[in-house]
DNA sequence: GACCAACTTGTTACCGGTCACATTCGGGAT
DNA sequence: ATCCCGAATGTGACCGGTAACAAGTTGGTC
């Protein structure tokens, strides 16, 4: 179902206004008391107040679904509302209650397969409970951009701020930041260790390098992301102690960007007599580089060398050859942050969470040992 | 640069307040008059009036940037604000002024590569105006989100809104829906019309086409999106101008739904005398399934068929063999959306734009069209 | 029919900025 | 010194909800 693109238009465009002069207006009856859908300023609770005939106040107690109205005054209330088209102002709303229904969130390199689905869980959770999520993407890189953010982030007053950092750079900044508000910082999600609650070696890191093992293979290479990220650590973490449980070798770890091109380049760069006989990719895109890099050294995978990714990026089923990889719940990531951060702002304890455990999804790039 | 991945973590906590009694408070000056970054209500305008001694009205003038303010009264304003730590409420603001600095933008699909870009886009240009975007990521196939989203639209009010709308399905909802603040409806960006201002056929749709017909191309399939998308209707309209345009010949267009999996099946699915010599797919992960379809039915790409994609996603240069394909700039198109709408709030003509040409981007997935 | 409690409804103030208007201040001219 | 005028500053109301409290109704009881 998902498209691979959808870009933009020469521009429709349309008016905020809706010609509908359905209902009745009660002449005289206050400064506004405007049509449905006119373009004038939205009805206000006084308006449908003065509409009703009733107060203010009775209007609010409806709207906040007070049970001691009357038949007959809930009867003018419900018409008037609906005769006004009014919509609460929410922006009035957190005014005086000091809270708001929106949750801002931190985060960055939104193009890329984690963060979005890890944004799009986040958005499903808050909008479950009422919230709506503003994503605010930082362009790294530009060191003003984080203070420049939280400075937004304090005044368009949120309930709680989600932090999403990747990098112990965005980790430290958040970690010092004053938010003002809730907050909830996020960051590697630790699913590979070994010494997780659940001992399956058929999930997980160690189901990866247990299937590379029954393979035959005994000499791994890990390709590892930017040492600067808590993820790649992790991983390069549960690489090394997966290996060590099944007593196999690591042939070291070389370090990529997460970049397809970084897998390539670092593949490349290999001495001709490679050591191992597999490679351990940290994502896919690196692998996706990698299975580029075999085929120019005239290597075919599986079967002179296998490669496996992390992610299962939805591509990832269909590289040449498809792809064995851990396939990461990104979406349940998100939500369970979001679910944190719900606790936090309603202080009370968040409810213990299942570990999140990937799933090893075995494919074609994998196979028997050569030799 | 970009990582492939960024999952979250076990979750640090921090509280939202800090430490700092750095500040001198004057005593009994007022109910609040609180110590920098305590945890109390922040501080408002008031709370600076009355530290600095002046009236609510000249710490409002001197936040305006008013300049007639005498040097010692703005001092000790200057002073009080910094002790106070004070940030302007926006929500108070926008109540006020009924102008909120915050659009809205209505999107979907923001894990596909297209989407995201856009909105990176957006959101830049959105942020260089002072504005924030909120995203409100739509989750398709669930018909009442739509309203639900347009309900919450219209209750945080936006300054505008962006809907973005990829589908037929969509546009229409977009369309009929009563925003009640400026809105600009974008759907496809036709940039690969052949009868574009520029004739070059260096860029664009044609320089495509021309890069196969160099190359001894005569019959082409093109791999088009679901035609509910206005993307894939245009992206086919160009392919047969363009081909037609080339002397060339369409061997039909097949329909995938934007995913690998689709593009592959379809390939996968043809019958075994292929008569055409070339690929164009309307994506690259359609691309990329049809790599891996051809593969597997023995044939070798560029040598017997060449394939070509569009969007060039970052991935698409690290295929086997890497894509030629048309590259899109999508974070102009976002950009230029979010100047149109401005345009739109600040009711004044949007500055015309320059024409968005994608560009060849020529790789080893096409060769010389075999014998 | 009076009286009280419970039930309905109304009144007023407030949130934190902004706006319109009023008032006070300061310095030059007389 | 006095007067005046523009510059500097202050006052009060308002945006649209919410909260606390007050007032008006209703119904039951004696």
């Amino acid at each position: 179902m998902p498209p691979g693109t959808a870009p933009l238009d020469t521009g429709e465009t349309q008016d905020a206004r809706r010609e509908d002069p359905s209902s009745e207006v009660t002449p005289g009856a206050g400064t506004v008391a405007t049509t449905a859908g006119e373009l004038g300023r939205p009805a206000t609770i006084r308006d449908v107040a003065a509409l009703a005939r009733v107060s203010h106040q009775t209007v609010h107690r409806f709207l906040q679904g007070y049970e001691g109205i009357r038949p007959a005054t809930r009867e003018r209330v419900v018409e008037a509302l609906a005769a006004l088209e009014y919509r609460p102002n929410l922006t009035a709303r957190s005014l005086t209650t000091g809270r708001s229904m929106r949750i801002g969130a931190l985060t960055h390199e939104l193009d890329q397969f984690g963060p979005s689905k890890i944004i799009q869980g986040a958005a499903q959770a808050a909008r479950d409970a009422g919230y709506v999520l503003d994503i605010l993407s930082l362009d790294m890189g530009d060191p003003e951009e984080i203070d420049r953010a939280l400075e937004t982030v304090t005044q368009h007053d949120l309930a709680g701020v989600l932090a999403l950092a990747s990098t112990d750079h965005m980790a430290q900044a958040f970690g010092a930041a004053n938010f003002r508000v809730p907050a909830f910082l996020a960051g590697e999600e630790d699913e590979f260790a070994s010494d997780h609650p659940s001992q399956l070696t058929s999930v997980g890191f160690p189901a990866l390098i247990d299937h590379l093992a029954g393979l035959g293979h005994h000499r791994l290479l890990h390709l590892a992301g930017p040492s600067a990220w808590s993820a790649a650590r992790n991983r390069a973490r549960a690489f090394e102690t997966a290996v060590a449980g099944h007593g196999l070798v690591s042939d070291g770890v070389a370090h990529g960007d997460w970049t397809a091109r970084s897998g390539y380049e670092v593949i490349s760069a290999l001495p001709s007599d490679l050591g191992f006989t597999a490679i351990v990719a940290a994502n896919d895109q690196m692998a996706l580089g990698a299975l580029l890099a075999l085929g120019e050294r005239g290597l075919r995978v599986p079967e002179d060398i296998s490669v496996t990714g992390i992610d299962d990026i939805p591509d990832a089923a269909y590289f040449s050859p498809p792809l064995t990889t851990l396939r990461v719940d990104f979406v349940a990531q998100g939500r369970r942050a979001v679910e944190h951060l719900l606790a936090r702002i309603a202080q009370r304890e968040p409810a213990d969470d299942d570990a999140l455990i990937s799933q090893l999804v075995a494919r074609r790039s994998t196979g028997a040992a050569a030799r």
